[in-house]
DNA sequence: GCCGTTTTCGGCCCGACTGTTTTCAGTCG
């Protein structure tokens, strides 16, 4: 059982107690502990056995610890069983749409039975929310289209396309010109998660004019933004719509001595933000997203910048990647930070395909690129021949292929091009070519491309194998997920990491949009281990070589340092952390 | 259910907004 499942049935055990109406710290505490085990890297499960180890995690007491054992040892918890007795599973979609909450649910439940999406979708197109007790036409109104939102799909973006919507939409209100100081997006999107859910948006009002008036003008503004599906608030202080896209847009008015806390506070992580006034207040303070203040007194003591605030704290400046409250504020108050990797720090891209398979562009249109990038070197990494519908290479044609990187270097001065290929793992952990073709290649990238839903135990044994192929360097998108689409393959984790560790093998951070492959806790999980990772594109174009930016940002979720990371290294201590190749 | 340099009981982050209410509960982030 690994530490997503046993976060996933304490949060639905938080979920439920809710609906049954439980004081807000008892479900709080189950809400926490999931948290918790959820952005852990360390395995709950092993850690089990030892009591006074899971006590010693904030937040775990005596109980939530027999809790978690009884979870790990019978794969259920007795008290979400029970509750799941009183309301049926549904009920936690329900919570999941907009407007709906808790409390209107369990009302729904017990007047109606009705616990499911549709049953209360049934309902309110009959018109018979509107006159129940805490309801009204409008509620009835919101719910129905709240449902159908829900329909449409969660409505979470990959972080590309959430990127060029906060573009459109900041330069759309940035189009004010004077009327506006600032405006910058904060939320998910600045902490670089994978998926993003909704964007946030603060806006810097002008000194002197923030006046209603002025706010309502900006704000009318802002609702005349031509791509929105439903306005969803619309206050003095801020305003949220849905796009047409499906994806909400939260934007708030702030004057200029706020934006610091401001930026903080919309930043999050919620997590971090809850540990943050929990910290202010111990010292004192108290935070919001106007500023940290003193609680004697309520003289403001920081708000203009985010690092003012952190050092009033007693912290050094927090990266927004780090802020998941995983350990960042300890370190923060340590001095312990990580200095995380740069775009900057990047020399080279270990993974790319020409038209020798399903890429774009040529070898010379791939270097030319890289160049530009002013990239030391980049390996060219076509397909091999069990990717038949890519015009996988066979060992004829890897040989040719190489033949042609060679040619192709004697254009390139400046930057050097690795003969590399990326290697298929086949069913039984087989590699799709000879060993004696692989010898002959700079760096060999292997991965999964098929039979992706194997059952753990043989999906983990073929990894194991390929591993212990002398000539595999590096583990390509290791999981083989598809954000929005696939879910990632299943193995033992912390074994196939071991395993890579004793053979050097180098893990992929794929910065592909839809991969990011390894994931951040993944990474982390590897650089605990002491394995080096490689940030690569995976480009199938010239254009996807920009790609680089969402694996630096995924790795900087990792916590990784440019020591982690060996295409920070010049060329030839990069090779020389790769695996050595034997015979 | 957890926790303590205000507390071993009584809080649990905090503020904005909506919609349904005549002063506030529920939802959200």
């Amino acid at each position: 059982m690994d530490n997503r499942e046993i976060a996933h049935i304490l949060r639905e055990t938080a979920q439920l107690l809710e609906i049954d109406g439980a004081i807000i710290g008892r479900y709080r505490t189950y809400e926490k502990a999931a948290e918790l085990i959820e952005t852990m890297t360390e395995s709950v499960a092993a850690m089990s056995a030892d009591t006074d180890k899971l006590t010693e995690l904030p937040g775990i007491g005596d109980n939530m610890a027999a809790h978690i054992q009884e979870i790990v040892r019978t794969g259920d918890y007795f008290m979400r069983a029970k509750l799941l007795k009183k309301y049926p599973v549904t009920m936690l979609e329900v919570l999941r749409l907009q407007s709906l909450g808790p409390k209107k649910a369990a009302f729904l439940w017990s007047h109606f039975q009705a616990g499911n999406v549709d049953a209360i979708e049934k309902i309110a197109r009959e018109g018979k929310l509107r006159d129940l007790p805490g309801f009204g036409e409008k509620t009835e109104q919101n719910i129905i289209s709240a449902i159908e939102a829900h329909r449409r799909g969660g409505g979470r973006s990959l972080i590309n396309a959430a990127e060029e919507m906060a573009d459109l939409v900041a330069g759309y209100i940035r189009g004010m010109g004077e009327d506006i100081l600032s405006v910058t997006f904060a939320g998910s999107l600045r902490r670089g998660k994978e998926t993003i859910g909704d964007l946030d948006f603060i806006v810097i009002l002008p000194p002197g004019r923030d006046s209603a008036e002025h706010v309502e003008k900006v704000i009318a503004h802002v609702l005349a933004f031509g791509a929105i599906d439903q306005v969803l608030a619309h206050g003095e202080n801020k305003v949220s719509f849905r796009s047409t896209s499906g994806m909400q847009v939260d934007v708030r008015f702030l004057r200029a001595e706020s934006e610091g806390a401001a930026m903080l506070y919309f930043t999050g992580s919620k997590e971090h933000n809850v540990a943050l006034r929990g910290r202010a207040l111990k010292m004192g303070y108290t935070l919001n997203e106007y500023a940290l203040t003193t609680l004697k007194g309520g003289k403001v003591a920081a708000s203009r910048t985010e690092e003012e605030i952190y050092r009033k704290l007693k912290l050094d400046y927090i990266d927004p990647q780090l802020r998941e409250n995983t350990g960042e504020i300890e370190a923060a108050e340590k001095h312990t930070l990580p200095r995380l990797v740069n775009l900057e720090d990047i020399r080279g891209d270990l993974q790319m395909h020409t038209t020798a398979s399903d890429g774009k562009n040529s070898i010379e249109q791939m270097a030319a690129a890289a160049q530009e990038l002013g990239y030391e070197y980049i390996a060219l990494t076509d397909h091999s021949k069990a990717l038949a519908m890519v015009r996988g290479m066979d060992e004829k044609r890897t040989l040719e292929q190489i033949k042609k990187i060679h040619a192709a270097q004697k254009k390139f001065p400046k930057i050097r091009l690795l003969t590399s290929i990326e290697v298929d793992i086949l069913k039984d952990g087989l590699l799709d070519l000879h060993n004696d073709v692989l010898a002959q290649l700079n760096v060999v990238v292997a991965s999964v491309h098929s039979h992706m839903r194997m059952e753990r135990a043989a999906m983990t044994d073929r990894l194991l194998r390929a591993l212990e192929n002398p000539y595999l360097q590096i583990l390509a998108h290791p999981t083989g997920r598809l954000l929005l689409r696939r879910e990632p393959s299943e193995y033992d984790m912390e074994l196939i990491l071991d395993t890579c560790k004793r053979f050097g093998v180098v893990v992929e951070c794929n910065s592909y949009p839809d991969r990011l492959d390894f994931r951040d806790t993944h990474l982390r999980m590897a650089k605990e281990r002491g394995l080096k990772v490689v940030i690569s594109t995976d480009s199938h174009s010239t254009g996807n070589l920009l790609l680089m930016k969402y694996g630096v940002i995924t790795a900087r979720r990792a916590w990784l340092e440019p020591r982690d990371v060996i295409n920070t290294l010049p060329l030839a201590e990069m090779l020389a952390s790769l695996r050595p190749k034997r015979g």
